[in-house]
DNA sequence: CAGATTTTTGCAACCGGTTGCAAAGTAAAT
DNA sequence: ATTTACTTTGCAACCGGTTGCAAAAATCTG
């Protein structure tokens, strides 16, 4: 077993308070007390157990992060922001995998247990209730990537995915395409819905566009494909809107592989802005989605609900723009 | 505050080992008792506190999954493996990011002050030193794909990598290249160097090779451009054994780039076989490395180290196997 | 039904820390 | 040298559980 805090205390022939002050800044501790403290723990080789004085401090810096996209390599570069985010801030990200999980009583009750500080929902998927049942049960959230709204019920950090399909639509237009599909992910994920309201709602101010839409079964390559093999089978729009850039990928080479070109044939554009998008071989035309600034702002709200539980719920949603590659034909 | 023991025994009108007896299970209750004490704690929304039980178990069932490969792909899938293979049992993944640590004192101290029940050191680029050093500390570890030794210092699981550079040195000689190059990932990960002793060591016993060889600053796409360009420029090989996929791709995009065509005018192989070497418009010929596998087995490994903490080190290699895709010529 | 055996329960100490409070020690002020 | 004010230290209770042990209760035997 580790060295504990009885044993240095012996060692150094003070009291057991003596050397848990040492440990514990902003305590009174003089000079002397704290080298002779400090020689014997350096002795010993002892470290303070961090849950044993949670359980009287109440705080366990232990942050559930809690998420369901573990196969979108966006995620990747998530996780990275997010553990080196709260690794700087002292914070300790304790990984829940919900994979196809809905229901959140289950993450609730085990990050309860585990006495977590706050828990991170990093999903574009999930409805706003399941973080809320965070909230409910008592534990500091922050939905990350989740659904904007005016009047949110907990802290949400991401972008306005509406706005985005919107976005989308006008730059089609403005493209001179008339034949315009949407070609979503998950019609139950939040972000798909949102983009695809976003995007038909801009539309219809346009008449004369003959509208379609579809949805891929997730948010993958092989999804993307496979709906796009579909859609080539009968006559397929001249540009689409993907759900996002991995989809796009796949979409992507399902044209390709049909003998037609993009965006000679058909156009499309993407969203995220993946580090893949910008591949020479892909150049796929994508919505930037400022994902540093979105995991960043998700832990400085973290951070300060830490030390203010019951901060006004806030939403926090950055603008996103296009970024021009190959995959659209250009403005006419 | 959440509800504690205490409270459920007194609403319960028994004593607090009771209700402790109740939520531990093989202890001995009494199903009168059990019944009394269940209606309190559901009445109240008792859950019992997994860190507090701990400090007299002595386990907290949180493991240690330590990684510093957040760029490359692949390890999405480690990670969405090793979360849900220990969810499953009951452990719970506490990640640490070391990105450009190479110095385990600090992860060490950190997963003691937690007291990690393990850890699992996922990396194919940290030294066994590394993984070593948890070990010293009295922390059980197995590090998954790491350094393959007959007589390891700590558990290992993952392949042989030695046997991977050979092989790929085999089929490229089997497929009538003559001059042949090794585009390695950084030049300091033990992956990297056992691929690039395994492959040279095979072509030396050729006779009359043009060998050659360089080494890209990270496993990455962009990584694995810009070498490709740098070797464009002068006389390239007729054929390269690229130290990884996502590096592979970025030498096919440079390749492309150049008006040059695959496998026509230079042969390709890569490692790992990830998801989107697959994918139809890259088509990468690579060697297999069983991820699933490797992971799986790395989580047995733990569980069984966690009730038999001397266990002897054992190493557990994987077979790889080539994935013929369209990257190399035929063999003749 | 008494006695022996087994099961269930509560007491109290313990896990490894923290912290309010009062006593002891130091330094400053008179 | 006293008094006053402030700092440092230790005591003891507490955080939320677990567990060995012995007493109490239930069950089994003959």
């Amino acid at each position: 077993m580790a060295i504990t805090l009885k044993e240095v205390a012996e060692r150094a022939g003070v009291s057991r308070s003596a050397v848990s002050r040492t440990f514990t800044d902003g305590a009174s501790v003089s000079e002397k007390m704290r080298r002779k403290v400090e020689k014997a723990a350096r002795d010993l080789g002892y470290s303070p157990n961090a849950l044993a004085s949670s359980l009287t401090t109440g705080r366990t810096k232990l942050i559930g992060l809690v998420s369901n996209n573990f196969h979108n390599p966006i995620f990747l570069q998530v996780f990275d922001l997010f553990t080196r985010g709260l690794q700087d801030r002292g914070l300790r990200p304790l990984l829940v995998n919900l994979s196809d999980e809905t229901d959140p009583e289950a993450s609730v009750r085990m990050l309860r247990q585990y006495s977590v500080d706050g828990a991170v929902v990093a999903s574009s998927t999930l409805s706003p209730e399941f973080a809320k049942a965070f909230r409910d049960a008592g534990v500091p959230v922050v939905h990350s990537f989740g659904r904007h709204s005016s009047t949110p019920q907990v802290h949400v950090v991401g972008i306005d995915n509406v706005a985005c399909g919107r976005m989308a639509a006008r730059s089609l237009v403005a493209r001179g395409y008339r034949r315009i599909g949407f070609l979503g992910g998950p019609q139950n994920a939040t972000s798909t819905q949102d983009r695809f309201a976003g995007f038909m709602s801009e539309l219809e101010g346009h008449p004369g566009l003959d509208l379609s839409h579809s949805f891929a079964a997730a948010y993958s390559f092989n999804a993307g494909r496979a709906e796009m093999m579909r859609l080539l089978r009968s006559e397929p729009a001249e540009a689409y809107f993907c759900g996002d850039d991995v989809l796009s990928i796949g979409v992507l080479s399902a044209i390709t592989e049909s003998g037609l070109s993009v965006p000679h044939d058909i156009g499309l554009i993407g969203l995220n802005d993946m580090e893949m998008a910008g591949w020479q071989n892909i150049n796929l035309t994508t919505i930037h989605q400022p994902i540093r600034q979105i995991v960043n702002s998700s832990i400085e709200l973290m951070v300060a609900m830490l030390d203010e539980p019951d901060r006004y719920p806030e939403a926090r949603i950055f603008p996103c723009s296009i970024v021009e590659r190959g995959t659209l034909r250009p403005v006419t």
